[in-house]
RNA sequence: GGAUGCGUAGCUCAAUUGGAUAGAGCACCUGACUACGGAUCAGGAGGUUUGGGGUUCGAAUCCCUACGCGUCCA
């Protein structure tokens, strides 16, 4: 059992032993650094039920916890807050335990099922930015439930029609010269996101042509030729006019190319993707439905409403009176098939924190519809992120590109490596690989230590950072374990066995300390479906396992249980860096 | 107009969900033994938690209010 569910199992019966209290859930914290103990029992809550001052419970909790739990060695009370200090021979025997369980911090299949959409591009452009924090927060998250036990599925939902790819197809028919990915050396995505970008150039082109022949902006926007004809491209797509049925396809093909070349780069991937070419038609049942239970409400112009005045939202348009879909429909229907193929007991969505009402209004239909599996929805809207010159806007071409980006931070870990020259021994394809992991390691710690739902600012210096709070440093502080572990091999030294009890310095009782706290925040990170909360853990893990470092010797330790004792140490730094950082999606290195 | 989120050191973020003297990184300053990896460590400086009021043993956190920034719904 761990020191912290032995120390609360004995505040339990301390409480009822001397004050005749039974107290369900006892919380403890971690002590202040300026405070001498580890565990911190606040005893301010209990003044009022037990009629005591608080220094008193302090104290006589205290020293029943001395007395009979063996793992409290001392404790000191300070007004309201009772400081644990814990035994030599209990943080080796937690050590023992969590670095011996190779699946430490991890819990076994709970049976049952969550399913995570995440990314869900538009085939018009490259993926940039925004869909990597969301990718990253998507992965994360995936990976995070897993070692909670639950069974994953990870799907994507592809915007693959409407008039946005139209306009694409427009520009690239009309100026593309039979362009394709080979000939122009473009990346697929990259070349489709060329057109798109042609085709708003045009069309501004062609509204202020209108604009000056007197028109009004609005009337412009509407009437000018491009979108008259990216408008009639769409009514061919949905009539399936073989043309431009073919056209659509060749492109999507490229951009599917682009994209599964940034994904496999990026580490991300799906067991199941779904196409909004397939789905869009898709929730028009879920409407009759909704209107044959009275749910749903139709007004003069055929138009099916719901009334949601009563969950505090207002009426909301669901199938418009021509008949045709609005997002609500299509979502209506794809969610009703998403769990039709996988029934999962919940289903999560990483979607940006603009479509927060759009989400509330659909969970409440849902509810309404008396879907069972409505109450296992989830939005996880995630913070838009911001640019130091402001907001991202592909039109103003103020995105940043993900492959741009991720060729940069590789870059960046390239330059800084190369310079250590601590692995002029590692081939080419080595270097690569390792530099690539760093570069990545950079990027996706520093867009997932923020708490997924806070805007954040991306800085383009700070991505490439190697330096300070960043996952590289992470990795470092990993590789030098490994590097520590790898002497003690050539020495012969074996420390995979439980360690005996020696005396112990703060540094080492501080790493066994965050050791411990693993499985918690493991947990608290899927509570909360925040992979921050991992990030932050990783970040202390190595801190505390530097600052020991820097303070003690391990391979020079004469004393032979003193040393075995820092090797296994060592090893389960290791393994909880390597494990913490598998969470966000990040490899470690054993050399870097 | 209605709804909703945010505001913490010069900058980027934390704060165990109401707990102690609000902590890290970057940037700035000082120091680290012929040591196991210096992409490191130890230390200094930097705060009226946007302003004002309230709730209580105790507030960055909860309530009210003003201001500022963002988003959504028409």
């Amino acid at each position: 059992m761990h020191i912290e569910s032995i120390i609360k199992t004995y505040i339990q019966s301390a409480l009822q032993e001397i004050y005749n209290v039974a107290e369900e859930t006892i919380l403890l914290q971690p002590t202040k650094k300026d405070f001498e103990g580890f565990y911190t029992f606040v005893t301010f809550p209990y003044t009022k039920s037990l009629r005591k001052p608080p220094v008193e419970i302090g104290n006589s909790l205290g020293q029943y916890l001395v007395e009979k739990s063996g793992v409290v060695s001392k404790f000191n009370v300070v007004q309201g807050f009772l400081n644990l200090s814990i035994a030599e021979s209990a943080w080796i025997e937690a050590l023992n335990t969590l670095a011996l369980d190779p699946n430490f911090g991890f819990s076994a299949p709970n049976g049952q099922s969550v399913m995570v959409e995440f990314s869900s591009p538009n085939t018009n452009k490259p993926l940039h930015l925004g869909h990597l924090r969301n990718n990253f927060l998507g992965d994360s998250v995936s990976r995070i439930l897993k070692a909670n036990g639950y069974d994953v599925v990870k799907t994507c939902l592809v915007n693959d029609r409407g008039i946005h790819i139209c306009k694409s197809m427009l520009a690239y028919a009309k100026l593309g010269n039979g362009e394709t990915p080979e000939s122009s050396g473009l990346k697929g995505d990259h070349l489709i996101g060329k057109y798109y970008v042609l085709f708003d150039k045009e069309y501004k082109r062609q509204i202020e042509a209108l604009v000056a022949e007197g028109k009004t902006k609005e009337e412009a926007e509407k009437k000018a030729p491009w979108m008259l004809e990216a408008q009639q491209l769409l009514l061919k797509w949905e009539q399936s006019d073989a043309e431009t049925i073919a056209l659509w396809k060749q492109m999507n093909e490229w951009v599917y190319a682009g994209f599964n070349d940034t994904y496999q780069k990026i580490g991300v991937s799906f067991d199941k993707t779904y196409y909004e070419s397939n789905t869009y038609l898709l929730g028009k049942d879920a409407v009759d439905e909704g209107l044959a239970k009275g749910v749903f409400f139709q007004k003069s112009d055929n138009s099916v409403w719901i009334d949601l005045s009563a969950e505090g939202l207002d009426e909301k348009l669901v199938l418009r009176g021509d008949g045709t879909s609005v997002y609500m429909t299509q979502d209506l229907g794809t969610t009703d098939l998403k769990f039709a193929d996988f029934h999962t007991d919940k289903s999560i969505w990483v979607v940006g924190n603009e479509q927060d009402y759009h989400f509330q209004v659909l969970f409440a239909i849902l509810k309404r519809l008396g879907r069972a599996y409505a109450d296992g929805c989830y939005h996880l809207s995630y913070g838009m992120v911001d640019l130091p010159s402001g907001k991202m806007k592909s039109r103003e071409g103020t995105v940043v590109d993900a492959d741009e980006l991720v060729a940069e931070v590789t870059a960046a870990a390239a330059e800084e490596g190369n310079a250590k020259g601590k692995i002029d021994d590692f081939s080419e394809a080595e270097k690569q690989k390792l530099f690539s992991m760093l570069g990545l390691g950079a990027l996706k710690y520093y867009l997932l230590k923020v708490d997924p739902q806070k805007r954040m600012l991306f800085n383009p210096a700070e991505s490439v950072e190697l330096h300070g709070h960043t996952g590289p440093f992470i990795q470092y502080t990993h590789a030098r374990t490994r590097s520590v572990l790898r002497k003690a091999v050539q020495m012969g030294v074996e420390w995979s066995k439980p360690a005996a009890t020696v005396p112990l310095t703060d540094s080492e009782k501080e790493v066994i300390f965050c050791l411990t706290q693993f499985p918690e925040r493991v947990a608290d990170a899927a509570r909360n479906y925040s992979p921050a909360l991992i990030s932050q853990y990783a970040y202390e893990l190595a801190k505390a396992y530097n600052t020991f470092y820097a303070e003690v010797s391990i391979l020079q330790e004469p004393n032979a249980d003193a040393q075995q004792a820092r090797l296994l140490l060592s090893q389960a730094v290791a393994d909880g860096i390597q494990k913490a950082m598998g969470l966000l999606g990040i490899e470690v290195p054993e050399r870097m």
